[in-house]
DNA sequence: TATAAGCCGATCAAGTCTATCGGGTATCAC
DNA sequence: GTGATACCCGATAGACTTGATCGGCTTATA
């Protein structure tokens, strides 16, 4: 139906980064269940389980099980970088399979990776995506929703298309 | 099989990148056929026959039909950004359709748009790639290709994950 | 022991990506 | 004007991904 993105965050990431919001609200790291972040945020609780348990296998939060169960955060909201949790849920972030470190791989077709010349600029792209991606935590996007700022550069994003 | 990608380049966005320098590399703007083309670079006959078609009714190379038909540039390489070929064969680049210009969309079950606090960091990521495809054009590509640099930055990419 | 909550694997529908196919149409050489 | 060449264009198909659901198991509390 609608148009396509390409570089775009999945709906998984956004409901994982949502639920750790969640969690991190959550007054002296007290634990929530699933179903009560599911229902609150619109979660599929089903698939919030899954998204938690990955969360979980790499140690960003800690579970209870049994009745007094629930979720918590495992580390502190500014140790929780956009970017991490994004690799976790989405897998590498990189534009080209020749640009990662977690997970490089040759380009189909390339033949001299040292000259090529889509590789660059690609390169650049990342590199400038990442540096955002991996600087922002959890902690940051909680003081930007309180705080509103003015316009963070100069022009700002009316400068930018699509 | 692979491991996947998210913030993924498509292959037709690599073919169109790799037909475009082609045709810039032509000397005076020579005109190049379709079969060329994808037997250099091995790309599909039929599939590039679609991109370069795409890339003709945007207005970004030109054809001539018939026996002595070919391919040719329409703006100068310098005049061709790779954001403006990554918008024409992939389609809107932001992370998330409310940041979009081009395709803007309410994000699924987003309620408050104005505190979303997973916007605003997205919106960063998306400023800074915009900022590098939209300013590097094929020209670029084809001067870096030549003269290899040092590393661009301080650190560069080594510092960097995934 | 009953109940609540997380754990876990399998499966499914819809959509996307890559590519291919079969022909249609303009242009040039002769 | 006839044939060959090269672009134009719509339809289709297979493999894969994504988002989501289902059923049942395990653990812990009351």
């Amino acid at each position: 139906m609608g148009i396509r993105f390409r570089i775009m965050i999945s709906q998984k990431a956004k409901y994982a980064l949502q639920a750790l919001l969640a969690l991190a609200d959550a007054p002296d790291g007290e634990q929530l269940v699933i179903s009560e972040i599911a229902e609150r945020h619109n979660i599929p609780k089903k698939f919030l389980e899954q998204i938690l348990l990955d969360l979980k296998h790499r140690a960003i939060v800690v579970s209870r099980r049994g009745k007094a169960g629930g979720y918590a955060l495992l580390k502190s909201p500014d140790e929780i970088t956009f970017g991490e949790v994004l690799r976790i849920i989405d897998g590498p972030m990189a534009p080209l399979p020749c640009l990662s470190r977690m997970a490089y791989r040759r380009c189909a077709g390339c033949e001299d990776e040292t000259t090529c010349r889509i590789k660059r600029v690609f390169a650049e792209a990342y590199d400038a995506t990442a540096a955002v991606l991996d600087g922002r935590t959890l902690a940051d996007a909680m003081r930007e929703a309180r705080v509103k700022r003015p316009a963070r550069r100069g022009s700002g994003r009316d400068a930018l298309i699509a």
